[in-house]
DNA sequence: CATGAGTGTCATGTTTTTGTCACAATTCTT
DNA sequence: AAGAATTGTGACAAAAACATGACACTCATG
């Protein structure tokens, strides 16, 4: 879930700060100090979003830019370019380098961090919105709303993730360390009965409707989510 | 269907050059080099977008900016200004000047294009001039007023913009950034949190016709607008 | 140049959410 | 049936999310 963000920057310290600014924001920093070094990289995890000096030592970052851009691999991978300043002579060679966005060094983290967020945000691919039916229970994504049979019920958030992940893969069994990959994440620590707490505050949720029957403990294994 | 862009440079590569990239992408590109004949053809044509450079000789393109907004007619036209400097102070006499976004030279065509499709997409649902009506709300973008069951309220720029851009997406729930990136721009800088003030200050000046109601924070999410 | 409106940020209250635990209830083993 | 696992429940403290009020800054206007 987490982006993997690949800072290509020559310069040891610059290199550091952006790598420490990215992890702070919650991302995964790669590091490359070079073109090459950085097409190997790319080959091997490709990442979810590049920081690319303009400047490099071999290989240009322009250079690099262009033959991600004729990669079909890596042909839609965004690309924010850094400059050191904003000159004529690179104004004709950016307008064909294919970066996504551009930030002028020096640069503030904030302003970093918000065309990241922006960068990824343009190419996040569109979840699955769609209204969620199960056995009159419905859910939407889009409204964060959940109605059973007309009657609104509402959730806490991990409740509604909960149940978001109950209703799109009905029928199977999920052990406990399951759902909280699934539902919480699978980078969190948090005791396995927790699970249990919030299953009980589901179906305490859906009590009035009748519908909190659907949330079925398999003893041994988990829980389940099924008409029957 | 198409849409029109009005294209506003005086420097004839870089006119031809967004020219084309406009034309490639399936839009209709005008073409102007000085305000003077930029104002002539908005006026015979209403353009969809402008895109438009902040230096022109004779008239700025702030200054142009600035008379559109004031114009009735021109009032809404989207505008997305062109300029080759990049500190903060500029960027902000830009986005007051009522460009909708604003794009720093040099740019790839990519991130123009993403730019033109954003503002267009932000535009669209919001169609025309209509007066919007939602439970006992009137909202006029053309008067520029609001009022709850015939009683006058007063609303900052911010705030308008904001309860508009609810009006018109009624029942869905918006993140922080997402609302930044509608209400504010998607290249503006400011802390999410800037979000829940105007979010106090809508509700506040929505609080004497009870309305206020209608504005609904969802934990853990972000904001929506709805009746129930 | 003072004024007042409009904004963004921050510090501080308030409310909700959440993870954990102790203990009760249930089911399974022997 | 007793004992061992396993799951359900209610309570609670800590954390997170949100609301609110204050403040500094900018800027157009008089």
């Amino acid at each position: 879930m987490t982006a993997n963000i690949l800072v290509v920057e020559d310069e040891p310290a610059i290199q550091e700060l952006l790598a420490f600014n990215v992890t702070q924001c919650g991302y995964r920093a790669l590091q490359a100090s070079d073109a090459d070094s950085a097409l190997a990289l790319i080959n091997r995890a490709l990442p979810d979003l590049i920081l690319l000096d303009w400047m490099l030592p071999g290989m240009s970052g322009v250079e690099l830019a262009r033959r991600l851009r004729a990669d079909q691999r890596t042909h839609n991978i965004p690309i924010i370019m850094l400059t050191a300043r904003t000159d004529e002579r690179d104004k004709v060679l950016g307008l064909e380098s294919g970066a996504d966005d551009y930030i002028t060094k020096p640069f503030s983290p904030r302003e970093l961090m918000a065309r990241i967020r922006a960068v990824l945000r343009r190419r996040a691919p569109q979840m699955s919105d769609e209204l969620v039916r199960v056995e009159g229970l419905e859910l939407s994504p889009v409204t964060h709303r959940v109605n059973a049979s007309g009657q609104n019920i509402d959730l806490g958030p991990t409740e509604f993730r909960l149940l978001h992940f109950f209703m799109t893969h009905v029928e199977r069994v999920y052990s406990r360390s399951q759902l909280l990959d699934q539902v919480w994440g699978d980078h969190v620590f948090v005791e396995e009965r927790t699970v249990d707490v919030h299953i009980r505050r589901l179906r305490q949720a859906l009590e009035p409707s009748g519908l909190d029957s659907l949330v079925q403990t398999v003893r041994g294994s988990g829980y389940r989510f099924s008409r029957n």
